[in-house]
Parts: C-alpha cells; sequence; structure tokens
DNA sequence: ATAAATTTGTGCGTATGTATC
DNA sequence: GGATACATACGCACAAATTTA
C-alpha cells in the first residue's frame, strides 16, 4: 500500500542504464529501435521516446535521426559535488609562515574530501579584488581569507559582502577587516608584543628599540603592546625607540635603520622585531658592526619560524600556531558549511608563547668565548 | 528551400526564454499553465510540454504537479568555464623550496584567468592516489605534478594512464616518472652533484662526503653527479664516504652520520648535501665540535634556499629556478591546453650553477679571526 | 471537511516529416 | 525508391497534487 508505483518509462531509464553500466552495450554499440523496445516492453512508442529523451539529456546516449540511437562515450568522471571546493586567498604563499598555515588547511580539508582552491595577493589589494571575483566565479563551498594590508581599510568591502548575499561562509585568518563580522583566528598579537618587551625588561634592558611593520593590523597590534610593556615599567618612549616599515621597505629600511642606531653612543642593548625574517636581517646588522648576539644586543624574533633556528644564534621569539591554525580555519570552515546553527563560530584566539633561545640575555652578563 | 524549418516547441522554448530574459517573468512567477499556452500559441498540450519539458533540464524552470510551472531562482554566478581550473600536485607545500615553485605558477595562472587547485601528498604515494582520484573529480584543465618517491616505483600508474584516456594534459616538475612520457621541467640534477663535488676538488680538498636522499630520483642523481666529480678527478671512493637517508631520517641520521665522520682521525675536510636544509643541519653538527665552517670544514648545500643566507656563515649552494619552474610549467601546461599541435613540448632542463659564498674554502688556507 | 476545479504527470494512439542506408 | 529509424505534432484518457469554493 504504502508502494510508490514507478512510472513505466522510469523503469526503462533504469533498465537501460543497467544495460550501460553492465557493459552489455558499450560506448558507440547501438541501442534497440524505439519500435523494438516498444515492443519488447510492451509499451508505446512514446513511452520509449520519453525514457530516452531523458538519457540523452543526461548525456548517456546520443541520437541520429534515420540511424539510431547510440551509447555515448562515458566521457563522464563521476563528478565532484559542487560546494565540495574551498577557497583561501592569502598574502603570500611562499613567504615564512604561510606555507604551514596553508599546509595544514590543506590537510584537513583533503581528510574531509574537500579540495582547496589557492590564490595570493602578493599584498595588492587590486588582486585581492581580481582573485576574490575569479573565486566567485567557482562554485565554493566556503572561504578562508587572510585579509591584505589590513590596516589600510577595504576597497573590497562590495565584493565580501555579495558572498554574504550568495550564502557563502567564510572566516579569515591572523587578522580581520574590521568592518566585516565573520569568524576569525588570530594570534592575540598585543600580547605577543607585550611578552617580547617585558621579557627584554626583566632582563634588564632599558633601551630597547622595536621594529613593526604597519600596513597590517598584525604589525600595528604587535606595537601596541610593545608600547604597553613600556609604559608598564615606566620607560620612557623616546623619539626614534620604534621604527614602522611598510612591507615594501622591509628589506633595506629596518636594516639602515638599526645600523644607524647600532653606530650612537646610546645604542639600544635590545631589538623586538615585527618577526623573525627580520630579526634574522637584524642579526645580520649586527654582526657587520662587529657586535655579539646576545653580548652585545639582544633580540627577540615573532612567529617561530623555521628561519629562527637555522642562524647560528637561535632566535629568542613568540610562538604562532602555523599548521595547527590552519587545521583549526578548516574544521571551523567546514563546521559552518555542515552546521546547522545560524549563530557564527566565535573567533578563535591563540595566546603567543615566549620560546627562550640563544638570542637574548641579561644586560651585562658575563661574555663568553 | 535551403531554409530549414523551426519546430514549433523550439519556438516556444525560445519565446519563454525571451520572457525570462528580458525580466517579464522573474524568479519564482508562476508561468501560464500548459493549457494556456498551448490555446494562446495554438499548439496541443504536448508540444507545449516538450518545451516545457527541455527548458526544466536546462535549469530554466521547474514544475510543481498540481501547482503549476515557475521560473527558477537564477542562483546563477557566472560560471567559469569548465577547464579553467589546474591542478597541482606536490610533495609538500610549505618545506623550502616548494612554497616558491607553487607561488610561480598560481602567479601565471592567474594571470591567465585561471585557479589553482592545490593538494600535496606528504612523500606518501597511497595519499598521491588519493589526492589524484579527487582531482580527476573536478574538471581540470591540466594537472602540475611532482612525483612522489619517484626512486621508488609508481604504484598509481593506472591512474596517470587514465589522464591521458582523458585526454588531460600534464606534465612533471623536479623530476618524472619514469614509465610516464609527459613533459618535465627539471634540474639538472646530475650537473649539480657533479659541479659542487667539483668545486671542492678544485678546492683542493681530497676527503669529501656526500649526503643524499635516495627515495626520490633528485637524489640519486645528484648522488650520481657526485661519484662522476670524484671518479674524473681520479679520488677513491671509500667505504663510508657517501650517506644515503630517507625522508623520514633526515632529521637524524645524517645528522649522527656526520657527527661520527668529523670526530674520526681521516675526518673528511668538504661536504657535499643534498639540499640546504641538510646543510644547515651539518652546519650545526661542525658547530657543535667546535669545528669552524670553512676554515676546518667546507659544506657545498643545494638549491639556495632562503635558509642558505640566513645563518651566520652564508652557505655555497646551487641553483634552483624556484619561481621561474613554476612560471614556466604554468606557461607550459597553458601552451598545452590551448596548443594545437598534437605533439608534447620538449623537456626544460635547468643547468645549476654554483653560488659561491662562505661555505667553502680552499684547504689549508691561512685562519681567520 | 468535502467536493470541485485546476494543473502537472503518465501513458497510449495516430499521422507525417526527414535523415540514413 | 524503399525500408528503417528518429523527429515533430496532435489527440485523448486518467492519475496525482494543489488550490479554491
Amino acid at each position: 500500500m504504502a508502494d510508490k508505483p514507478i512510472p513505466k518509462y522510469m523503469r526503462l531509464k533504469q533498465e537501460l542504464m543497467s544495460w550501460i553500466e553492465s557493459g552489455q552495450l558499450k560506448p558507440d554499440d547501438k541501442a534497440p529501435s524505439e519500435n523494438e523496445i516498444a515492443g519488447r516492453f510492451d509499451m508505446s512508442r512514446q513511452t520509449v521516446r520519453q525514457a530516452l529523451g531523458e538519457l540523452e539529456k543526461e548525456g548517456l546516449l546520443y541520437r541520429v535521426q534515420g540511424k539510431g540511437t547510440f551509447i555515448a562515450r562515458r566521457n563522464m568522471r563521476p563528478m565532484q559535488p559542487p560546494g565540495s571546493m574551498i577557497g583561501m586567498l592569502t598574502t603570500h604563499i611562499s613567504d615564512y609562515i604561510f606555507p604551514h598555515i596553508i599546509q595544514g588547511a590543506e590537510a584537513r580539508l583533503r581528510e574531509e574530501g574537500y579540495s582547496l582552491l589557492l590564490s595570493s595577493t602578493g599584498n595588492d589589494k587590486e588582486k585581492e579584488r581580481e582573485n576574490l571575483e575569479q573565486m566567485l566565479r567557482q562554485p565554493l563551498g566556503g572561504l578562508i581569507i587572510e585579509p591584505t594590508r589590513s590596516a589600510q581599510g577595504n576597497p573590497n568591502l562590495q565584493l565580501f559582502l555579495s558572498l554574504d548575499v550568495h550564502h557563502i561562509p567564510y572566516i579569515m585568518i591572523n587578522e580581520r577587516y574590521p568592518e566585516l563580522h565573520c569568524p576569525c583566528l588570530k594570534l592575540d598579537d598585543e600580547a605577543g608584543g607585550f611578552i617580547g618587551a617585558e621579557h627584554l625588561i626583566k632582563l634588564g634592558h632599558r633601551r630597547i628599540a622595536g621594529f613593526f611593520k604597519t600596513d597590517d593590523l598584525q604589525g600595528a597590534n604587535r606595537l601596541k603592546g610593545f608600547i604597553r610593556a613600556l609604559h608598564k615599567h615606566r620607560l620612557p618612549l623616546e623619539e626614534g625607540t620604534v621604527t614602522n616599515y611598510a612591507s615594501e621597505e622591509k628589506h633595506n629600511m629596518p636594516y639602515e635603520a638599526a645600523l644607524a642606531m647600532l653606530k650612537s653612543a646610546e645604542r639600544p642593548t635590545a631589538f623586538v622585531c615585527y618577526n623573525d625574517e627580520l630579526a634574522v636581517l637584524l642579526l645580520e646588522a649586527a654582526r657587520r658592526l662587529g657586535l655579539s648576539v646576545p653580548d652585545d644586543l639582544s633580540i627577540v624574533g615573532f612567529d617561530d619560524s623555521p628561519l629562527a633556528t637555522a642562524t647560528e644564534v637561535k632566535l629568542t621569539t613568540l610562538s604562532h600556531p602555523k599548521e595547527m591554525m590552519g587545521v583549526r580555519a578548516a574544521d571551523m570552515l567546514l563546521g559552518m558549511i555542515k552546521g546547522r546553527g545560524p549563530q557564527p563560530p566565535a573567533d578563535i584566539v591563540y595566546k603567543p608563547e615566549l620560546i627562550l633561545r640563544g638570542s637574548t640575555r641579561a644586560v651585562g652578563e658575563g661574555q663568553h668565548r
């Protein structure tokens, strides 16, 4: 009684599909004529035509007037359902820690049967727009975005809002555009800057210079924490203590500034650096002036990148979740995609931890070697 | 006479499509009933049904029994044409030079309006299979593949062959599986091993140890070149001169081997390393024993990775095209996709160049510092 | 709540046109 | 030209779902 009768043409469709699948009918084989099928299955030719018509639309058959009906070349690979592709848009692909974040996200997504569509902006907001537009042309299930120059406004806001319109879930990593209220995974950069500076202060350093990139909010927040530590310990924030630089200048400007500082009479005894990449560069500056790290100068890096342990003097630095952040980002996004709840997940904020290595030392401690 | 009469149902289809396109019928609007259309256009209901049926299959309409026919929500964002996505399958995403290759390829592909679908095998042939299968479910325009453990056979050969069956162009980078004859971009690893070793020989070194990874062909070829250099200069290849290791052992095994070697009475005066990552590690081993590089030990790296200049002693190493290889790989693949010619492009083989830095020195030269 | 009207779904019949062999 | 096969077109009857009276 509860049975739903299957229409005749539908049963014929299934029968024919099984013929094809079992190999009884191979590609380019000729199927029986409409009249023959009608006779064999005791149905009208119109009904056969309905079944064949649908199979043709589905690409399993092709029909040639006057010739017959034939099995299509099975070019059909079993297709991925739309929405099983996740886009990831970062500033860089190859720079220090980004590959690790990407690797983490890719691994997790693949485990869950999703694919990763990768794109980078090269820290250029124009390219961010192009990439977003291109991504929107794909049937994406979601997006993981690292903002480009997050401290310099968001000219592509309209595009991001259209993600909401299309109901494409997205999250941000490292930072978020303040205008958007999407979930975000980030490091507590302010705390990191504070911890790095306070570590040096507790080692007795009093003249501490800071070097921060300021075109993204990570840099601004790390600087904020740095300043808070100085204030807390009532150290003056003198002119020239903090060097701000833009991404384009990272190879020269801070290096030159550090050289100038280290040559001055009242040279700083410690550096807090925006990241390990810069710390390695400033390590080189100290070497060039014949200064020993950590005997003459302490340096704190940031991000615990592979560079931190490649140097002779291993860098004291602040941890960054890297792969783990990528994994969690994937988890969170997949949760939003599958998830029922309309409430977006809460932000995940990682506390950076100080990793003590050889590049920092108390002032005035005995020289070695 | 030469006119082909347009069928009634086709004219109706076009009429209805124009209604939708012009906005006379908006999404979720109800279309006139089959009988009404039939009356209005003076045709039978069956003919109307044929037109509506096709439009439904094409996704422009949906029909609800007992209710009516409705215009589909045009959720269709302008879709990317299939085949505008390029897959890239590498062993690692985050390890030293891979990010640079990926970055180069991604940049070039995006310039041409293609997207990059990224996946990594983690040097695991099982994951290589899974990733390939997943990639095949996407409408890929082509594939860039870095073989996984190319020196250890190819259990996924069938999958690679099915790429040919589906006419999906693909190329390999860094190495190729010998069983497959697809275009390949690679470094002349054999020449690199030779150049590195000969450089040391010309500096007067006689006891030169080599450390090579042997689960991929790059390592095997670099070793081959290393041995050829020794032969050419009639140096003996003594027991223990060459250390082979597998990827899993890279963090400990060569390090321990180097320590043992350096402690022996007849310690080698120079190392040729599979890559910079290993060179940095062995630099550390030398430090631990109080040996100075390059005064007591010369080290040659490979790949000119960022690590090579992060160390205090900048590494003498062999160049690798990195980004450029990614860009050229993208170019070559796009050429194959667009290209008419059935003949596949020729391999591109880069000659590695010796980059002289501070980690190598002639034996017996004056000590410094 | 029931019945009637409407609308799409299924199935069959016929006739004619047109392409292929 | 004739036979065969698919394409177009119209007609009817009834079933199933939905809306309306």
